[in-house]
DNA sequence: AAACAAGACAACCGCTGGTCC
DNA sequence: TGGACCAGCGGTTGTCTTGTT
């Protein structure tokens, strides 16, 4: 898209009343931003009906907010996403669902707006297409089932990249040190969580990926899973902490040792991590 | 060149939750 | 306790640009 005039005089029946004087709605004029910007250098941020009104614009403190967050910021970042950020809102949102602002806070410089319209514009169309070409049954990623149907779907793709990272995925060649030391986080959210099963002691993975990380070395038996869980949050990777998941049981574990994605409890399982104090998210 | 459709993005609306009095 | 106010969120609509016929 090429730039926007944004010459709002054009707009003038954009008014409306509101309280004690009429304010102006519709795009905002360069003028009107300058007003906005040249008040937020100077003063900062605070209530926003306040600032409308001392800043001189006709605007209710609501729509200023918007302009600020939304395009004015001095932080935000220009242009289009780039190839790593789009996998992010991806991989963000089978995970979150449509909450853009937690999304959003994963993305510096991005505001829950773009990403919200990025998603619905292009995103949204694009795995409509590879899901049309290559399973008529797969369904929408934002719907209720969007955790079990993006583990089965996805799972694969975020496995590469975890590879691709760098992280061990071979369970007889680390420690249990060296294994948390490479947990270089391709994706670098604020919370990673990764979780250990007790009943099926050998299986790392990491919920927020919602994909299974590696099995733990040999060394590391049932009794000696609270000793390693401790050594790994004593690592204190940032990002990244580490607890148990209890849940998973025989019916779930494929012959080969590793755990049927397709069949876990997810909504038990995110249920059960989401109260936990380090999680922001709950599920929908 | 004009008309129309589709895409991209900005902004608004309604709702919720938190805070203060 | 409840009402007023405010910030923030997600859904939706409106507007402009670009592509196609």
């Amino acid at each position: 898209m090429g730039m926007r005039n944004n010459d709002n005089d054009n707009n003038n029946n954009n008014n409306v009343k509101n309280g004690g004087g009429v304010k102006r709605k519709g795009l905002w004029s360069p003028e009107e931003d300058e007003k906005l910007m040249n008040y937020m250098v100077r003063n900062g941020q605070g209530c926003w009906s306040d600032i409308a009104r001392n800043a001189g614009l006709q605007r209710c403190g609501k729509s200023c907010r918007l302009r600020w967050i939304n395009y004015l910021r001095p932080d935000l970042k220009r242009g289009a996403f780039s190839p790593q950020e789009e996998h992010l809102i991806i991989h963000l949102h089978s995970i979150l669902g449509n909450r853009w602002s937690q999304i959003a806070a994963r993305l510096p410089g991005r505001t829950d707006n773009e990403i919200k319209n990025f998603w619905n514009s292009t995103i949204k169309k694009r795995l409509k297409n590879t899901a049309t070409s290559s399973s008529p049954n797969n369904s929408d990623s934002s719907d209720h089932t969007h955790l079990k149907a993006n583990v089965v779907g996805g799972g694969p793709v975020f496995m590469q990249e975890y590879e691709a990272a760098g992280v061990c995925m071979d369970s007889s060649s680390s420690s249990c040190s060296s294994m948390a030391t490479q947990f270089g986080n391709p994706f670098n959210p604020n919370h990673h969580l990764m979780v250990m099963d007790q009943q099926h002691n050998n299986s790392i993975f990491d919920l927020n990926g919602v994909v299974p990380m590696f099995n733990l070395p040999n060394e590391v038996g049932t009794e000696n899973l609270a000793g390693a869980m401790a050594a790994l949050n004593d690592l204190s990777v940032p990002g990244w902490e580490v607890s148990n998941y209890e849940s998973v049981n025989n019916n779930n574990i494929n012959d080969d040792g590793s755990i049927k994605l397709e069949e876990l409890d997810w909504e038990g399982l995110l249920a059960n991590v989401s109260s936990l104090p380090h999680l922001d998210f709950h599920l929908q």
